[in-house]
DNA sequence: CGGGATCCCTGGAGATACTG
DNA sequence: CAGTATCTCCAGGGATCCCG
């Protein structure tokens, strides 16, 4: 993924004739928005964690394999900031920090499971895909 | 994005206690998988397109803005790869080459389609969420 | 504990030129 | 027409160190 949180350039011919084709256009950029979203290796495993129930720092540092201090940072940063996440601070010594989705990422994560039924149904479907493509 | 069509990480830690986290993770493997592979700057663009007709080459270029030749070849062939394109090559002088969305493609389109109603839906609130996140 | 700051590397993507 | 090849650039991401 390119743009961050820059803009969302207009993926598609913006003008055209055909209005099946336009009203496509439209929803191609919506997904688009949402891909940028959430896209990046690791949001939506944070997403699918804070969803379970509220998480701190280390807690998520540790559940995500392979994550990086960085990136988590930055990740749930991106998230807080998108209003699909809220950050929690308590004023502790040390410090307590957590993060919990929002309803509206709750709602998100929902219309995930729809993706996921997909690839599940075509998981094997496109693993022989591949197979078949990379042996020509 | 990284890894484009080698190996699948683990995203969230493989085993743990929780029964519910751990399906969870399971669901997440997918996701990422689907969104490893629909994400990419173009791909939905021509997604969307190849799932309304049989698209040619340079029709593709023509209609998705601002994607090079480069690009428009690349995401063709994993998609092709993937099994959610069929190219027909007709040879002849000059060749034609057309290109369309799979079953399962117009599956996914379909699935996709939850993914922009969510985006539609909370457009403005997240854009509030960063005017509000950004002014502090 | 929960970060911020910095350096560095990689691969996604653009630009341009060439070809069956 | 439908690509391939090459060069280049930049942002995503890793590693490391530092701090309140």
């Amino acid at each position: 993924m390119s743009q961050r949180h820059t803009d969302v350039p207009s993926q598609v011919e913006p003008a055209g004739g055909d209005d099946r084709v336009d009203s496509s256009v439209d929803q191609a950029c919506s997904v688009l928005e949402v891909l940028n979203r959430i896209s990046g290796k690791w949001a939506i495993g944070i997403l699918l964690l804070t969803t379970q129930r509220p998480m701190r720092f280390t807690e998520l540092e540790r559940e995500v394999t392979g994550i990086s201090r960085r990136m988590l940072t930055l990740t749930l940063r991106n998230l807080e900031r998108d209003g699909l996440l809220i950050r929690t601070v308590y004023p502790t010594v040390p410090p307590r920090t957590e993060y919990e989705a929002t309803p509206m990422a709750r709602e998100l994560y929902r219309t995930l499971l729809a993706l996921t039924g997909w690839a599940d149904r075509h998981r094997h479907e496109i693993a022989s895909a591949r197979k078949t493509f990379d042996e020509q």
